[in-house]
RNA sequence: GGCCCCGUGGUCAAGAGGCCUAAGACAUCGCCCUUUCACGGCGGUAACUCGGGUUCGAAUCCCGACGGGGUCACCA
């Protein structure tokens, strides 16, 4: 039988990493089977209806590489594959479960509810629907209809036995129906149906046969379960995922500010960095590999190998990844990504970008970094005349002084079109050696009169070439008098 | 609180009774390379939650405790 996995997020106008890694197990679960995989918009909460909120999941599968096979957008066998627009399919299904007797109308407001639920607990006792409506008798429930009494559909719940089933991660799991099951509502006030109900016939409908997501749906099942019995249907596979939490205590949440793709994607991570490292939260090859394509994952993608701890989710470890993915990239492809984060603080009439990227590239651990690693470029920060003390380089603002001096006339000699990196260097090196100095003595010092940094992307060479020649000397100027001040 | 799940270094994790004086990666620390930083190379610190069993032998099996998470909606 043909495998069919979904992704069946809700539309709230952000992709949860979360959400990101079961879509990614569930793609490739289908991929590696040579099935399908489905995109399926639960949208059945008309109140939280987000603007644009599709597209976003679009997008982000779509640039994660995820590609559905049947979806909203693409249609497919099974559509629509938007649960607001498939209203009408659920209603039926209710009515035959009210048939059969596993479930029934309900005229219970919001209040009445809250009131029995406030004396239950009051007792200290633990609330569920009381089947007050089980027992309204067809002409009560017509009656109540026609006076317009809003009404929900239930789930008539066993009270009694218990349900087991299989879980392909977590195992055999079974639960005590008195404890697990209760009369959840179908089919809302507004004719919507709920998630728990919408899902299963969405599910059964488009013929998924493995069921992938979060383990907070563990102990629903056998309610899911319940439902699929009554309609007489074949319950699907599990598959059951561990939670991506932010440290031991916490999920990943939006009030982190780091739990979405698009956070993410903000800050100048790569999206195959991301998936790579996602990849690694909760399952792992078995063996030392740790870097993957899209299609090396479809291959080594192993559902036995999925962890049933909670894994947290390292940031470090992603930019480590990034850092990775970064220095892999063919230049050119470099210099386009950073590129804009250039622009925030330079401009390529007057910087080099080309050498600017070969420097950078293999710096650049996350891109909203390259900005302040290059800002010195753009001006000289303030520094203190200390800078020029490195105990290594033997150097000090007095030597700092001498070496500025021993360079000045030298630069100052390099005509500005010969101003490169090699003739830089030679001409440098040359005097240096000349004055029987060591090349840290001299080139520390001038990097830092340049830079006004301990730390540049390149040594004094690629930062005076970056620079220019007019900028270089007026910044070797100031240095000099810093240094002579400090003396 | 009831029920369910989980428990190897700071993090991800290998480990499915002896191969474990417990791998690898990230992070961290030190050294080397080097005109700084970074990259790279080498090395170090660091873990089987605890307590009982079972067994000749347990990180691996069982029980309990403890810890953490999840779930108990007309949200998904």
């Amino acid at each position: 039988m043909e495998v069919r996995t979904r992704f069946a997020p809700s539309p709230t106008g952000f992709m949860h990493l979360g959400g990101v890694r079961t879509a990614l197990y569930a793609y490739l679960y289908a991929k590696q089977n040579h099935g399908k995989f489905i995109l399926r918009i639960e949208d059945t909460d008309q109140e939280r209806y987000v603007e644009g909120a599709t597209e976003v999941i679009y997008d982000t599968l779509r640039r994660c590489g995820m590609n559905w096979d049947e979806g909203p957008d693409i249609g497919g066998p099974c559509g629509p594959y938007i649960q607001s627009e498939r209203k009408a399919t659920y209603m039926p299904y209710a009515e035959q479960l009210v048939k059969s007797g596993h479930a029934y109308y309900c005229f219970c407001s919001k209040e009445e509810i809250d009131q029995r639920r406030a004396k239950v607990e009051a007792a200290g006792g633990t609330w569920k629907y009381d089947k007050h409506c089980l027992h309204l008798s067809p002409e009560e429930i017509e009656e109540k209809k026609a006076a317009g009494i809003p009404w929900t559909i239930r789930m008539n719940a066993p009270t009694e036995g218990e349900t087991s089933y299989h879980d392909m991660v977590f195992g055999d799991m079974t639960f005590q129906n008195a404890e697990a099951m209760d009369d959840m509502v179908l089919i809302k006030q507004d004719g919507m149906p709920t998630y728990n109900f919408a899902n299963v016939i969405d599910d059964h409908l488009m013929g998924i046969t493995h069921v992938m997501r979060g383990m907070e749906y563990l102990s629903s099942t056998p309610r899911y379960n319940y439902l699929y019995n009554a309609l007489g249907w074949e319950i699907p596979a599990y598959i059951h995922l561990p939670t991506v939490m932010r440290d031991a205590t916490h999920k990943l949440s939006k009030r982190d500010g780091d739990a979405y793709y698009s956070d993410f994607m903000d800050k100048g991570y790569l999206t195959e960095a991301l998936i790579n490292y996602l990849a690694l939260v909760g399952w792992n090859p078995g063996d030392d590999r740790e870097f993957f394509t899209m299609d090396e994952l479809v291959e080594a993608f192993d559902v036995k190998r999925l962890s049933k701890s909670p894994g947290i989710f390292d940031v470090n470890k992603l930019t480590w990844f990034n850092a990775e993915y970064i220095r892999r990239l063919p230049k050119e492809k470099y210099l386009e990504l950073a590129r804009p984060w250039f622009d925030q603080v330079l401009s390529e009439d007057s910087t080099d970008y080309a050498r600017l990227a070969e420097l950078m590239q293999e710096r650049t651990e996350v891109f909203n970094q390259v900005p302040g690693m290059i800002r010195f470029l753009a001006e000289l920060p303030e520094y203190d005349a200390e800078l020029f003390t490195h105990k290594k380089m033997k150097t000090n603002p007095a030597v700092a002084c001498e070496a500025l001096q021993l360079v000045t006339p030298v630069l100052e000699g390099i005509d500005e079109a010969q101003w490169t990196e090699p003739v830089l260097h030679d001409r440098l090196m040359a005097c240096i050696q000349e004055a029987g100095r060591k090349n840290g003595a001299v080139l520390w010092p001038l990097r830092i009169a340049i830079s006004g940094q301990a730390s540049t992307p390149g040594g004094a060479i690629e930062i005076a070439y970056l620079l220019g020649k007019e900028e270089t000397l007026r910044r070797i100027a100031l240095g000099l008098e810093k240094a002579r001040a400090a003396c």
